[in-house]
DNA sequence: TTAAAATGTGCAAAAAACTGCAAGTGTAGT
DNA sequence: ACTACACTTGCAGTTTTTTGCACATTTTAA
């Protein structure tokens, strides 16, 4: 086999499995390893592949999977703040959670939109607190560390004052069995609170959330109206969901 | 499983849930938890993730969001904060406003300084939620735009319900005949009452606002316990405070 | 305070990589 | 045909990387 015929097969093998082992390519093109070593670092050297220990990875590994991971799950949290707003209409009153996903909500918020917004999350508010027309509501309390929340019987107490149209809350897990769970006990009463002192209960969450346990349960699904995740409403992974009467949107 | 593989598999984990046990990835890749620790170690070595007791957490959250340098009159207000740290001991309650001289102090805190700090503002909760050893307390209400701080009734009423060792507020002017006053009247109401609950009052300014005037009063100088600069004690500007009575720091 | 879990460190075995070298191959010019 | 030469390939010895294990230490939770 010709040395750019092998490189070829490389190439091609490792940007169909976006990985190759050294070893595995000695066996197929039946060559030594010093062989393929030079044929990988040649490679490496023109920029097709990236070399690691032990073989090699897709140069979209890095470039287009890592990295661009952070800014996918980025763009679909945008796809998912798109479709919360849509749910907002002038003068309703909204009481979040926090998190990277109700951030991007914040952002998303038009302009011209006139509502109350009330959260205890720190970053949350600093959003909210940026829009002209909005008014926003501090809840406040201890503040946790882990997760920039107010979070205590005082706070709990405050959101109970209020009888929301809406409550976003970004989700950690959810499955079909044991509903929304999280993993922090006092994050949990938060938003226990917030569901129960608002009219609808809209639950945002990448996919890959989706048919995921963490080991405090929030709430069954039965408390959930909405479903939020960058996938079209009729995708199979959320039919379960809807067969179980969560809305999809 | 590579090496590189299995660090981007950890750190889109990470990234996804916030947080990692590394018990669970050593299940998960199947892999011995030394060599679980090691990547944790270099992804943290990297930055790109936060390394604690018992797996690691996402960094997306802890990444500062003021950049220092557009603070204006900078370095002046870190002197000041150096001063106004020194006055916090262990287990003290401090009330706070907010600003950015605020937001110096609360970067200037000493990591193992154990003390209850409770504030108002967004922006100095954020920094004090970021060191391990602080007691953070948010005063929840309506938040104003202007100032990112939650004013109101019932903020005032749970400032109240404190007393505190020291009371720091940054100030936007000073001068010896009407004292402390500002020009936002909801700003002023919340700066009495964190002034009343408590048992000392230190005002925080940059000499350029020292000799100067705002529409309505906060508190007479006698209320002022301590008065921090960034200037030395016994600045001449500073002479006629003293002779009135402020202790100058 | 005590027991369990997690961490850090040193070490050793296995795998992989690097280096130099020699044998084989193909090409071109004489 | 034959030689010179560049190129490729495989081999052996050494070095580096990776990984798991044992043991002492620290941290955490009850």
């Amino acid at each position: 086999m010709l040395k750019q015929e092998r490189q070829a097969y490389i190439l091609h093998q490792v940007n169909l499995h976006n990985k190759i082992l050294a070893v595995d390519l000695c066996q197929h093109i039946n060559v030594s390893n010093d062989t393929i070593r030079r044929d990988l670092q040649e490679l490496a050297d023109k920029g097709s592949i990236i070399k690691v220990h032990g073989g090699a990875l897709s140069n979209s590994f890095h470039k287009g999977n890592l990295l661009p991971e952070a800014i996918y799950s980025h763009a679909k949290k945008q796809i998912i703040a798109q479709k919360a707003v849509s749910l907002i209409k002038d003068g309703m009153f909204v009481i979040t959670g926090g998190g990277t996903t109700i951030s991007e909500l914040a952002k998303a918020l038009p302009v011209e939109l006139n509502a109350t917004f009330i959260s205890g999350s720190l970053t949350a508010l600093m959003e909210y607190a940026k829009h002209p027309n909005i008014e926003v509501i501090s809840i406040g309390d201890k503040v946790s560390k882990a997760s920039k929340m107010s979070i205590g019987p005082d706070g709990i107490m405050k959101v109970r004052q209020f009888t929301s149209d809406l409550c976003f809350l970004g989700i950690n897990a959810i499955d079909l069995h044991n509903g929304v769970s999280d993993n922090d006990w006092d994050v949990v009463q938060m938003k226990r609170a917030m569901i129960d002192s608002s009219k609808m209960t809209v639950c945002l969450t990448i996919s890959e959330k989706i048919n995921s346990l963490q080991p405090i349960q929030v709430c069954s699904l039965k408390a959930v109206d909405l479903l939020i995740t960058e996938l079209p409403a009729d995708h199979p992974l959320l039919k379960p969901y809807a067969d179980a009467g969560v809305r999809i949107l």
